[in-house]
DNA sequence: ACGTCATTTCAATAATTCTTGAAATATGAA
DNA sequence: TTCATATTTCAAGAATTATTGAAATGACGT
């Protein structure tokens, strides 16, 4: 996972409404959830909801598919986990370390 | 773990400059590293570094210790836990789900 | 083809965040 | 105390990002 995107992703979930999307779509699982059923849970409008959709896209961590009229986001596992092995990365200089509960951590 | 506090922290993160120094502070381990080490290390003006040092602060990514003229920052490997922790609660709805290599998440 | 519903796009404005350099503060050494 | 070094603060301008409503697109049922 490059950098850009992993700054890209970061700033994709710093975001309330985005957050709060992602983290639906995490609960829905690979089912996902359509557009439309996302922006009334979250109580947004379909443009703003639009608009942050496209964002978490284009940071890879959702991904669309046609499902007749509907559009069903789900949210991208991959990602998620590429952006948490980039974060803890060389986590300590690879000694046994203070982080134990990270992934990629070598435990103390 | 508070949302606002996580998207707090994901903005923090969501910066190239920022995501730099908390990775390097993560290598660093508990012992952390000088400002102005990680300042040479990176190329970063001091106050640049400074402004962002203060939000990654601010956001509990990373702790400020005083040690005579230096300023020791390190990553708090806490925050980062419960960042992630937060992103995939509840994964899948609590099903096996295919997104096992992440923490907190049942094993398919 | 027509009507309807789901979703996206667009443009304008508003709000937030970044960068820079100069000045301020604080610590330790001489 | 005086000096040099480490770091932070401040203010101004530049850049990016968010919000809104209206209009456009695309898919389905009739």
């Amino acid at each position: 996972m490059d950098s850009n995107l992993v700054v890209r992703a970061l700033g994709a979930l710093a975001h309330e409404s985005r957050l709060a999307i992602f983290r639906l779509l995490v609960v829905a699982g690979p089912d996902g959830m359509a557009a439309g059923e996302i922006a009334q849970q979250l109580g947004l409008s379909p443009s703003s909801l639009s608009f942050h959709l496209k964002d978490l896209s284009h940071a890879e961590l959702v991904t669309p598919r046609q499902d007749g009229r509907f559009i069903i986001y789900s949210a991208n596992f991959d990602a998620m986990t590429g952006l948490i092995a980039f974060l803890t990365e060389n986590c300590c200089a690879g000694a046994p370390c203070a982080a134990s509960e990270l992934p990629g951590c070598r435990k103390k």
